[in-house]
DNA sequence: TAATATACTGCACGCATGTACACTTTTCAA
DNA sequence: TTGAAAAGTGTACATGCGTGCAGTATATTA
């Protein structure tokens, strides 16, 4: 992408800055008011050479009709940021430590996740504590032996799920507990999804 | 907050939904077409009902000058769903589910929070794994006995930190490890912070 | 040395847009 | 049964606002 001239990019962090901060678009003269330029048509040479180098676009003849190209449109660095090795001497949480971010939506993409809590230690042994939220992806089935989430009778609970002929085993991580049969053919059972992550709150 | 009626709901969603998804704020004979008003009066009384029941407000006299109360712009939904009690004979996703949104940024407040990939099962008998990301809250010392991060010699550790005198132990959750004694006058040791919380990814 | 991008001023055109006034109909609580 | 809120139509007006044209001046590049 073709690089700004210090008062483009000014312009341009304006502009920015109007939609980030204050959920608006600037008009052509709010711009122009912003840096002092008594013509319009100072602005619309920065507007023309923002939109020609890619960094926005505009609706025609439409009012406050500049788009921010999506690659600025925020998003960049949310979440938790990951530290990875630490360099000698600086502060673990320094940016040349930094190794990307962590976050949730990111991780786990967009629609079809759903988080549970869990409850119960049946689960202990695979490192799915009491209190923990399951991360899931829905989905109508598991391999057998994967953990998912159960819905017996209405009820979710998180097992390792074993369907063979008309039953499922739900198998629990925790040798203080023993497997549940489910049968299927008189009992309303249903797969939740598959868990494919866990989050717990300590503090 | 008044309730809405279902038209103004509507309305307000609308609104709402350009705002997020195209990022611009719609006009008044934007709205009026959308819903198929041939009159912007038609518009204007919602605008004023939307605006005295507080969910929107208005700069005068300036276009597209509509802007969402802040309780809806956004973040409210942000993460990943958290899914409760299931509703008896509804999808386990399904609205009424509905206990709230996991997200990272939410959990752990702004700025002082950073996350650290968990190496080794030194932790596994307090539940974190190979692999865990540790969230960790960043700040000079922990409680004694608490699980934080101890930076030794520039190596990022999770264990329970104990300091007594010139010494500090690092105690591993794993009957296989034994606690680790550090020279705090000899070695370049610092508490990197406290673990609030664990992050696993399964899939 | 010519051409092109950058960085402006000043003025004007014309549609876009928020707002105002006048009126009709239906619904629903006091 | 009165009256307010809701849900409209239709017309009109002033100004907000994007855009176009005509210039000027200074760098940077070919």
């Amino acid at each position: 992408m073709k690089s700004l001239t210090d008062k483009q990019q000014e312009v341009f962090e304006f502009i920015r800055s109007c939609v980030r901060d204050e959920n608006y678009v600037p008009t052509v003269r709010e711009i122009g008011e912003r840096f002092g330029f008594s013509s319009t048509n100072s602005v619309r040479g920065y507007l023309e050479a923002l939109e020609k180098k890619g960094y926005i676009s505009r609706r025609p003849h439409s009012s406050r009709g500049i788009e921010i190209a999506g690659e600025f449109l925020e998003n960049a660095e949310r979440g938790i940021p990951i530290v990875g090795r630490v360099a000698a001497g600086a502060p673990i949480t320094a940016i040349e430590n930094l190794d990307g971010y962590l976050e949730l939506e990111n991780l786990y993409a967009a629609d079809n996740h759903y988080a549970l809590r869990v409850r119960g230690d049946s689960m202990i042994d695979d490192g799915i504590w009491d209190g923990d939220f399951a991360i899931v992806r829905n989905q109508p089935r598991v391999e057998n032996g994967e953990i998912g989430v159960a819905v017996v009778e209405g009820e979710a609970t998180v097992k390792r799920i074993v369907i063979s002929g008309r039953t499922a085993q739900l198998i629990p991580a925790n040798s203080l507990y023993s497997p549940i049969h489910v049968d299927l053919e008189s009992t309303d059972f249903r797969v939740g999804g598959k868990v494919v992550g866990v989050h717990r709150v300590l503090y």
